[in-house]
DNA sequence: CGAAATCTTGACCGATCTCAACTTACGTGG
DNA sequence: CCACGTAAGTTGAGATCGGTCAAGATTTCG
């Protein structure tokens, strides 16, 4: 067990609350794996009975709809984890992870994750808190594809970035225009004239290709 | 506590697997409420700190997105509990509850609930697949919402309210135009208009208001 | 039985998608 | 370090899905 891994699970905040023994406790049980850039770490459909943990790289996690459309979920950075779904219901998972880049991540089975929650029961108010989090994301975001237009969309997307971006007028988005659309419901060349036209009504201003400087937020906002 | 309240709690199964004793601790700590029909139960942005549980009646969960514009997220029905998200998180919530009709809830106290997960870790682990579904629903609804046309996304309404009606070719939808199309993030005349268009097309029979008989679910489903 | 809400249908318009051409950025190997 | 090939991003034109507004039909419920 590298000394990575353990600085991975440390900083996860499910983990980061328990004491130095029963952090030894999981990282005896924890495995890790590597990816390489583009491999898939799991698919829809796959039988899974793991937590993982990513504690170098990132990880696209993304669905096929019905139609075979692509509709990115959420990227996994440092810290971040998945497989939650399949961990406490069919254990059959729903969605797509494919690794951005180099990504290693640690691995920890049901079984033991169980027994830990069984044991350490505060590990599973964290855990509830995170998928609280996550609902959360998952129903506004919902709301928004369903209830907003392109345009506000990116423009709420844009000051989200922001207020993640402490205080700097300047972002930088984590992900491509192809990305950006599948995430936000639209397509790329629709974010493109978006982005544009923000540009042109003087809100934003595209500095390179996924930095964007922030004008006149409250006008972004309308 | 009235009689309703514990065969309610028993019906849940996020404590239907406890023994007689632990429910009876979990049942001296319930208040119940009653809401008459368009009683707002929690807004968003309101502080909170109970979980609810519908012991009879139904409750429409919603939220409203930036512009003002309302999604229905789901409808619960006796058994099922909302406020979660404030219960491990913020304590804020970020969506509406509204009785339906004539409804009775149960109520548990974020600390009376915390205390019994750290004391019955295996309610925690219930929760947690609950929350696993959501969470997939969410994620499933919102990926649908993004990526599938809106006859599409009747279609495929209407093919889960079959596989829930047990085989029987005729459904009853549990909600109005007005919700099913806020919920499939699009406007009741759209509804009304592809429901006409899927008759004319001989994959559904609309016999009555809220009934519809499905007559070619492969044909519906492309 | 009648008022009010819900639902349906029609006409029109606009946002956004699609397809296609072109430009720019990026990574690899020489 | 540059050149090239490929991927990513942009821009334009046209088509269409679905939203809006409005009128009419139907259902619901007191």
């Amino acid at each position: 067990m590298g000394l990575r891994s353990k600085a991975c699970i440390m900083r996860v905040p499910i983990f980061n609350h328990l004491d130095d023994e029963k952090l030894e406790e999981i990282m005896s049980t924890i495995k890790t794996a590597h990816f390489e850039k583009g491999e898939i770490v799991y698919r829809a459909g796959q039988q899974s009975d793991s937590l993982y943990i990513v504690s170098k790289g990132k990880i696209r996690i993304y669905r096929l709809s019905e139609s075979g459309r692509e509709q990115l979920l959420r990227i996994l950075k440092p810290g971040d984890f998945t497989g939650e779904l399949a961990l406490f219901r069919h254990s059959v998972h729903e969605s797509f992870a494919e690794a951005m880049e180099e990504t290693d991540v640690c691995i920890i089975t049901r079984n033991d994750l169980q027994n830990f929650l069984l044991k350490y029961p505060t590990i599973a108010l964290q855990i509830l808190a995170e998928f609280s989090n996550r609902l959360d994301e998952s129903e506004r975001q919902a709301a928004r594809v369903a209830t907003e237009r392109v345009e506000t969309r990116i423009a709420l997307y844009l000051a989200e970035c922001m207020d993640n971006s402490g205080g700097s007028m300047e972002i930088t988005l984590p992900m491509s225009r192809k990305d950006l659309a599948s995430y936000l419901g639209t397509t790329p060349e629709t974010v493109s004239r978006k982005l544009a036209e923000l540009e042109a009504q003087g809100y934003i201003q595209q500095i390179s290709g996924r930095k964007i400087r922030i004008l006149d937020l409250d006008g972004l906002l309308e």
